[in-house]
RNA sequence: UCCCCGAUAGCUCAAUGGUAGAGCAACCGGCUGUUAACCGGUUUGUUGUAGGUUCGAGUCCUACUCGGGGAGCCA
């Protein structure tokens, strides 16, 4: 049972810290870098020799970074006469409904009305080359302000097009500069227009020259609670209202998003029909599975029937709960069209405390007829290395992020697994090789009882140095659904092992054989006549058909190298939280 | 759920059972085409909660809460 209320966390971190000695107060050029760790992120050290493509505490923050075109000299493009851009961008100019209601009249009715004639563009275009000589309009949140007595301050502009932020420089002349400008602190969000210019400093090839900065909303630093210096991941969690605006967190989300369109564009590409399993539902796939109960009842007073509570007035008449998957519902469909997936988030209700499981989580599951083990294996990698590859294309500014403070290996070993073959083999040589390893282990390998994380990890960090593809597992440990082998003992399933994580797809070739099933289930103590309709898939037009699930946060978790998959979904829900 | 570790300023951390500190942040000033800017100064505490031991507890003991690492369950 979950307690539905809790006192309020406490607003403080703790762990994750650096070890001693390696918390250098202030980053010297000449430190040495130790090895970034997973689970442990270390402060104010910098990549020996180098100019740091990202700045940062924690690995985390608010700091300034760099990208490296920056570091090139650009030339300078003509620029081009402003009205001629203005009125050539027209369609794309016009105000937003909040910038129409600023025009009905006021104060700021000249500004706004000047704003809404130049081109609004993404502080990821104003950081291109190609934007210098636009007058143009951004708008975001400053992560830092730097103040020149010369005559002018810095603001760093950010607001998630990309990792990166956006120079703007702010002359002492604009009107609120002394009034506003001065005290803008990180968080706070702006409007700026100005001309993109050639930044004639390092770190940056393109900066906005502002002729107008309005303070749209104000942060006071006081009580902001995000600073400039790196914050613990733990500390973070217990702001997730604020910390998307982190480094970490925005990389993060981009680099999620892009694995979801990639899952989208993967199947979609190969014919896959995208379907949608109810959230809410009467059975139990798995069947060992812990599960949200769904009730409209009265906890405190629910209608009984010979003592125990009468579900038959709860709401949809029978117990629910809320799905722990869809593949039983996928395999209907996939019975009839063939290819299909599903992807949409699942509850499992365990009282797991580890940083690979949440209490709600997303998952992907494809679901192909006439496919057999093999075929679902060759599809399970050629899909993994097709997100693997998408993210090393569309986010390697936030990939070279994390290589930088997260995880080192973070990019080579994804571009290692693209270009290589999982290895494949069955549990039995898998049971083999552990026990011929010589390695000592705290938990004895035996054939017929599941690998523990420590032979897991033997694998896919020590022995193969890659993800491995086992299959054939006793079918003692597994799930009645899966196809049994000749040999009686095993069954046609899969897991797809990589290192650091373990297990992030689990799949198998489906019993399709009506009897057979019928005689698993009945084994397993299961009642037949409760999956009757999965039953009739059989009965009538059977075919072989595969299948597995994807766990998308242990995915984004191995692509980012985050250690904690609380970090990787936006607001996690473990035993014991649901905050936010 | 089990084992281990932890909780001190807004953040990250110090402090033999004997007057609670530093760095960063914030604030004030100085300097600077700056870029985790830099330099000087100022402010910051019911030491997680509740009990107990003691002349005296941040420190020792007990319980609880929360967090971290590992394990199990799994994706």
């Amino acid at each position: 049972m979950y307690r539905l209320h809790r006192p309020a966390r406490r607003l403080r971190g703790q762990a994750l810290r650096p070890r001693r000695g390696q918390q250098g107060p202030l980053p010297d050029p000449a430190d040495h870098r130790p090895p970034v760790q997973a689970r442990r992120v270390l402060d104010g050290v910098r990549p020996q020799g180098q100019r740091p493509l990202v700045q940062g505490g924690d690995g985390d923050g608010l700091h300034l970074q760099h990208s490296r075109d920056g570091l090139q000299p650009r030339q300078p493009e003509e620029p081009r006469p402003r009205l001629r851009r203005s009125r050539g961008r027209e369609g794309q100019g016009r105000p937003h409904r909040g910038e129409e209601d600023h025009l009905a009249g006021g104060p700021q009715e000249v500004r706004v009305r000047r704003e809404a004639a130049m081109e609004k563009i993404s502080v990821a275009q104003a950081r291109k080359a190609e934007a210098v000589g636009k007058h143009v309009l951004v708008q975001g949140w400053v992560r830092t302000r730097r103040d020149s007595k010369g005559g002018f301050s810095f603001l760093e502009l950010n607001d998630g097009s990309c990792f990166g932020n956006l120079q703007v420089v702010a002359p002492s002349g604009l009107p609120n500069y002394q009034s506003e400008v001065l005290h803008l602190g990180v968080g706070a969000s702006v409007s700026v227009s100005g001309e993109v210019k050639a930044s004639p400093a390092k770190g940056q090839a393109t900066e906005v020259h502002a002729d107008s900065i309005t303070l749209v909303g104000s942060a006071d630093p006081a009580t902001y609670p995000l600073q400039k210096k790196g914050h613990t991941f733990e500390f973070l969690r217990t702001i997730a209202h604020l910390r998307p605006r982190s480094n970490t967190f925005g990389a993060v989300a981009r680099v999620r998003n892009c694995v979801c369109r990639s899952i989208h564009d993967f199947f979609q590409e190969q014919g896959f029909l995208y379907i949608h399993p109810p959230i809410i539902t009467a059975s139990d796939c798995e069947g060992a599975s812990q599960m949200f109960r769904v009730s409209t009842l009265d906890p405190n007073n629910p209608p009984r029937k010979e003592g125990a509570v009468d579900y038959a007035q709860d709401f949809f008449h029978k117990p629910t709960f809320l799905t722990v998957s869809g593949q039983l519902e996928a395999e209907i469909f996939a019975c009839a069209l063939g290819k299909v997936y599903t992807f949409g988030p699942t509850f499992r209700a365990e009282n797991s405390n580890t940083s690979r499981h949440l209490a709600e989580f997303w998952m992907v599951e494809p679901e192909m007829a006439f496919f057999d083990l093999n075929d679902n294996m060759d599809l399970a990698e050629a899909f993994l290395k097709r997100l693997f590859k998408d993210v090393l294309e569309r986010c390697a500014e936030d990939m070279q992020f994390f290589v930088e403070r997260v995880e080192k290996t973070a990019v080579s070993t994804l571009e290692g697994i693209v270009q290589s073959r999982f290895m494949r083999l069955s549990y039995t040589e898998a049971v083999d090789i552990l026990q011929k390893s010589g390695v000592q282990f705290e938990f004895p390998v035996s054939w017929g009882t599941d690998l523990q994380s420590e032979h897991e990890r033997y694998l896919t960090e020590q022995h193969f140095k890659k993800p491995v593809i086992l299959y054939d597992y006793p079918k003692t440990i597994k799930a009645f659904y899966m196809r049994l082998n000749d040999d009686n003992r095993t069954v046609r399933a899969m897991d797809v092992l990589v290192p650091r994580i373990g297990e992030v797809i689990g799949g198998s070739q489906r019993e399709e054989r009506l009897e057979v099933l019928e005689s698993r289930m009945k084994e397993m103590g299961l009642d037949p006549q409760a999956y009757w309709w999965y039953l009739d898939l059989r009965r009538y037009g059977t075919v072989p058909h595969a299948g597995f699930g994807l766990g998308l946060e242990r995915t984004v978790q191995f692509v980012t190298g985050m250690g904690n998959i609380r970090d990787v979904i936006p607001f996690p829900r473990v035993p014991g939280s649901a905050e936010f």
